[in-house]
DNA sequence: CACAACCAGTAGCGATTCGAAACCATTTTG
DNA sequence: CAAAATGGTTTCGAATCGCTACTGGTTGTG
């Protein structure tokens, strides 16, 4: 095959092209591209997470959007909310058993199956080079990069149980693998099994 | 290394993730991430492609729309258009001097040159996996993968021209490397969808 | 040539969405 | 307690998108 210098290029647009095509069904989708986004943030994330801001900055745009996405889902009886008890002003929400349903049909499914059809070295490979494109390009933006508490560089145990430097509290196990706000890199970037390549 | 189920659901997050941060400045760009991507397509695409049509099927939308997003492109004055001979109801699109300076600022800039930063063996690697993932998404979607005329089934060359079958008609040097619309991987499995691609 | 079917593109309407700014409630700080 | 800061919501205006209907050029059939 040719190496054309625009090759970068041509990656970059294919990129982008794959998520616009796979990330809303074909507008005879239920939800929108944002309302999925949410409904995949909010299942995926620690309850900590769960909120309104943290959903803004994870898709880059206001709080004031955001809540409006998210009303948009309550309406439709996919999520319900509930205030935090540590602090009042804060709602955390959780989908509902229509919200979990409704993962069943999220577009992305079609993406996450031909993934599933790639080799495993394959796509360990895809994911390491993904992620490094992930958090290169939030440094850039400079945008807070989401990631589960286990990479994360606030994670530690002590024992048997798990624990959140920054959250100052142990984590529920069930969350030690969701995405969080406050995910900080550990240093030396090589999060967890010692990653190929030098970064 | 862990190696969870969802891994997929990981990898397809943030695949779409990454390409909506990088497609569309931080909101204080100048256009707009579907008016980027027109005019990106336009600057990649052969002059057969740089049609309102072929934009719509490329971003999986309706002529109508296209069209809107194209005229807005236009009142800034960054493409002209310009009728076919050939066919006397086609337009056909040319980015202007503001247009070509515009790509400079292109938001995916930052991919792109963090992309270029890989090495040359993982950035091949990453491309191969992931035009695998658009072809079969694409297909999925049913709708048409686009591709350069080089890697076209209907390319060929007879001495020292380039000819595309489907077009029938000679290739410009400068056009060989471009987007077509009526692109059919000539590898694989070619019949698949077989869309009315022939004409 | 007449006519119908088809295709490329556009215009108008309505619904939705997004961003900016203003506003309330709660927590923290001095 | 007063003032500042933070989390969320609301409102408004602009822009976008999809749908439907429409214009005008092209092709096929007798």
């Amino acid at each position: 095959m040719l190496n054309q210098p625009q090759t970068p290029d041509r990656i970059a647009e294919l990129l982008v092209h794959v998520g616009r095509m796979s990330g809303s069904g074909d507008a005879g989708s239920e939800l929108t591209a944002a309302q999925w986004t949410c409904l995949r943030f909010f299942a995926r994330s620690n309850s900590s997470t769960r909120t309104p801001s943290a959903f803004a900055s994870f898709h880059a745009t206001t709080r004031g959007t955001a809540s409006q996405i998210i009303k948009s889902l309550e309406s439709r009886g996919l999520v319900t909310r509930t205030r935090s008890r540590r602090d009042r002003r804060s709602m955390c929400f959780d989908l509902t058993a229509r919200g979990q349903a409704m993962l069943g049909q999220d577009p992305l499914r079609d993406l996450i199956g031909v993934i599933n059809d790639l080799g495993t070295a394959e796509r360990e490979r895809f994911l390491t080079t993904l992620s490094r494109l992930a958090s290169a390009v939030a440094m850039q933006r400079n945008v807070p990069s989401f990631g589960s508490c286990q990479d994360c560089g606030h994670f530690g145990t002590s024992g048997d149980t798990a624990y959140c430097a920054c959250m100052a509290a142990e984590l529920m196990p069930e969350d030690i693998a969701k995405l969080c706000a406050s995910f900080t890199p550990a240093l030396g970037a090589p999060s967890k099994g010692e990653r190929n390549g030098a970064s």
